[in-house]
DNA sequence: ATGGAAAGTTGATAATTCTCAATGCGAGTC
DNA sequence: GACTCGCATTGAGAATTATCAACTTTCCAT
């Protein structure tokens, strides 16, 4: 294997039959009869922070399904600058554009520890040609990525910093099951919002002595969802 | 046909077999023979500058090729603020999110007059069936979908308001056949790079004194494309 | 536990962008 | 050709955000 940072890799014998994720992610509707013929290209794959599951312009030559921690797609500009346009969570597919047969469009890079299964394209395909029904789940990620990244560009990236942080700590809160959430540094916050680190501290901060959100440790935070949604006047669900 | 503002419909009796768009859209690798079954659903509709091709929330039963003329994919925040998220041009499908079985997630408006095929999902179904590249088709329009997104958020929606617009005016330019390209109204640019009408207005005009760009009319300019990329740092070409 | 590096916070000031308001321009109409 | 409505442009001042710099806290690694 030639992932980067990888830190541990194991064959997945049994581990899918269980898999907590596969209910919605790229298997969910699979005949395990005809999964278990390809299941031994499958490979389960572990990085730490920081590290990268694939770079910008390599070929893309697997998918990887998110088990577990928070993924950043990142691009760049000429200058340097960065941008993440997107954050991958439980039950999505890292690198989908590597089934068009195209090299991987972003840098995957693990905010926290992640826990993936790394799938050969070619597997992909070979499942495809008998089941199907994998297009159409593998449509709805397409799909899935795609009204991310509009809500990104009309969320995230519309209107003053305090609503842009509000509305990033809404996603991030509602996208956990735990009750305290994982909060990015502020550097890649920033990166989300094109916003500059200290303008995010300082929204971040002042949210604090608002008491809108509070912080468990400086990257693990809750927050009074109800109130930040009045104030981004978001549906109170 | 419902289409608001629709101002002529025609059966395509034979316009597909001369579309000048196929080679590039929705039919591209199709049999024809196969394709002529299914051609009496296929309606040519043209609609005219501010008309709307589609709302956000309708049921989406067609997707639409673009065959003239660019369309503005809008949402909105809460609060009635506009962000347009992509822009669509010839060769471009809109409501791609009908063929997933779902509502469609933007108004589409009509930036300049347009002319589409407008295909009911049923249609494009039935054709993907017996035409199964008809898929690989579709995935990639979702794959350009989903690139143009990325990089709206990473090239248009990062980096000072000068930045912005020149990246968006060698957008323009560069999906233009003809020397002058089309210039959308200051209030929509602003929409696609979330800044104000009058920022853009004032960055415009400055672009103009310095002579980087030339309007031909208000609406139609013409752009050093070679300069403008010096500035943002673009590659040449 | 401790030292040090990395990340977060805060302050002061500059630069950018927004807001509100007035004015100019142009395409289409009568 | 004059009129007019809708945009575009420009101006001035306020608000927001970026920049540069110092200082504090947190988190690791030893």
């Amino acid at each position: 294997m030639t992932i980067p940072g990888s830190k541990g890799e194991i064959l997945t014998n049994d581990i899918c039959k269980v898999c907590t994720v596969r209910s919605v992610a790229l298997f969910q509707d699979l005949d395990l009869e005809v999964f278990n013929k390809f299941h031994s290209a499958i490979r389960e794959v572990e990085i730490g922070k920081g590290d990268h599951l694939y770079n910008i312009g390599d070929p893309g030559e697997r998918v990887f399904t998110i088990r577990q921690g928070i993924v950043k797609l990142v691009q760049y500009l000429p200058d340097g600058t960065q941008r993440i346009v997107r954050l991958l969570k439980q039950g999505d597919l890292a690198g989908i554009e590597a089934t068009t047969g195209s090299a991987y469009q972003h840098d995957a890079i693990a905010l926290t520890a992640i826990d993936t299964c790394a799938i050969p394209v070619k597997t992909v395909e070979m499942l495809a040609s008998e089941q199907p029904q994998l297009h159409k789940t593998l449509l709805s990620k397409w799909k899935d990525a795609l009204s991310t990244s509009d809500s990104w560009l009309t969320r995230l990236s519309t209107g003053p910093s305090r609503y842009r942080v509000i509305r990033m700590l809404i996603w991030l809160a509602e996208n956990t099951t735990e009750k305290a959430f994982y909060l990015p540094g502020r550097e890649d916050i920033g990166n989300m919002l094109a916003l500059t680190t200290e303008t995010v501290s300082r929204t971040i901060a002042d949210l604090r002595r608002d008491g809108l959100i509070e912080l468990v440790r400086s990257d693990y935070a809750r927050a009074d969802l109800r109130k930040l949604k009045a104030i981004v006047k978001d549906a109170t669900d």
